[in-house]
DNA sequence: CGATGATATATGAAAAAGAATATTTCGTCG
DNA sequence: CGACGAAATATTCTTTTTCATATATCATCG
């Protein structure tokens, strides 16, 4: 076996190639599916920017939660758990961390005293904002290798998965 | 207001549509995001499947194990984990349980002893049938309303984002 | 009005996941 | 050969999540 230079990341690369064959060898399987492919390709979408996060001292669901709240403040904790893809009771306990922090308010709904509408706080907003512009140059960064042809047919396939060929 | 017959039928109905307005309402904000898109999609892909497993008696990451040794059966652990999109400890740890209930086997790496190979124990392959034939007509399911054309927009698309535009 | 069933949120105990790190084996180089 | 850094897996401690259910309010109907 030859000796180079950089044999030590030669070999690294190598080992990563050795895993990226074994997980391979199965892609003709897994990949045929639908469910997969969708979870990794948000696994991959999204892992970047959550790795970012820790940076704003941000988990992921209270990033959730702040996503959500800045596009519609006043949301209702069921409301909020279903635009955030988690469930009621989670919700409710990831709530309660983000107002331990002051992140946001419970208030009671005057219409209808059973729910609770989430607000964020001037302290919430706060540490929201630098997290929504990095947010949004993620978003771009993540398309910007795509074509506007591309982007169309990524929205269109999206569309048609989430709202169904209606 | 006119009483009918459905009455309450319908207010369930006005009250999931008044919800569906709730969230729709930041809709133009958060679904103009590609990592939310793709959430959403996987979750509601997934979603109907994996309220099945209890059938089965399988946990969602005990799915994913068993459908990937599926594919590939003797893969490492950091393999397996890599695959089913989870971190190496918890994948260990899902492991553990799975070997608990005699579903899959460790085998030592003779090449590496470091490594762990996994494999799907008689067992294991026997729990594993239904599951991954009920797997494939769920992908059928999903496919079926739409038209060639349309899937294959749809596996282009998950293509660029997995893969890049190589 | 008052009972009854439904809906919204919260709670509590048990299980799972996360983060950091330990342990074992490898590969390389002096 | 032997030390040293890297890699694969396991473990430990803490935090989060899940599951089932409790509580409070609402809506309907007799």
């Amino acid at each position: 076996m030859p000796k180079r230079r950089s044999a030590a990341s030669a070999d690294r690369a190598r080992r990563a190639a050795a895993r990226a064959s074994r997980v391979k060898k199965s892609g003709s399987f897994a990949e045929s599916y639908l469910s997969y492919l969708l979870a990794r390709a948000s696994h991959i979408v999204a892992s970047g920017f959550h790795a970012k996060l820790k940076t704003w001292n941000l988990s992921v669901p209270e990033y959730r939660v702040v996503f959500c709240l800045a596009g519609a403040d006043g949301l209702g904790v069921g409301d909020l758990a279903a635009m955030a893809i988690m469930t009621q009771p989670r919700m409710t306990k990831v709530l309660d961390r983000m107002e331990r922090q002051g992140l946001v308010g419970r208030h009671s709904d005057d219409g209808d005293r059973r729910r609770v509408l989430i607000h964020l706080t001037a302290a919430g907003r706060k540490r929201a904002a630098p997290v929504l512009r990095a947010a949004k140059a993620h978003e771009a960064h993540l398309l910007a290798p795509f074509t506007a042809e591309e982007r169309a047919v990524i929205k269109h396939a999206l569309d048609l998965l989430i709202n169904g060929r209606a």
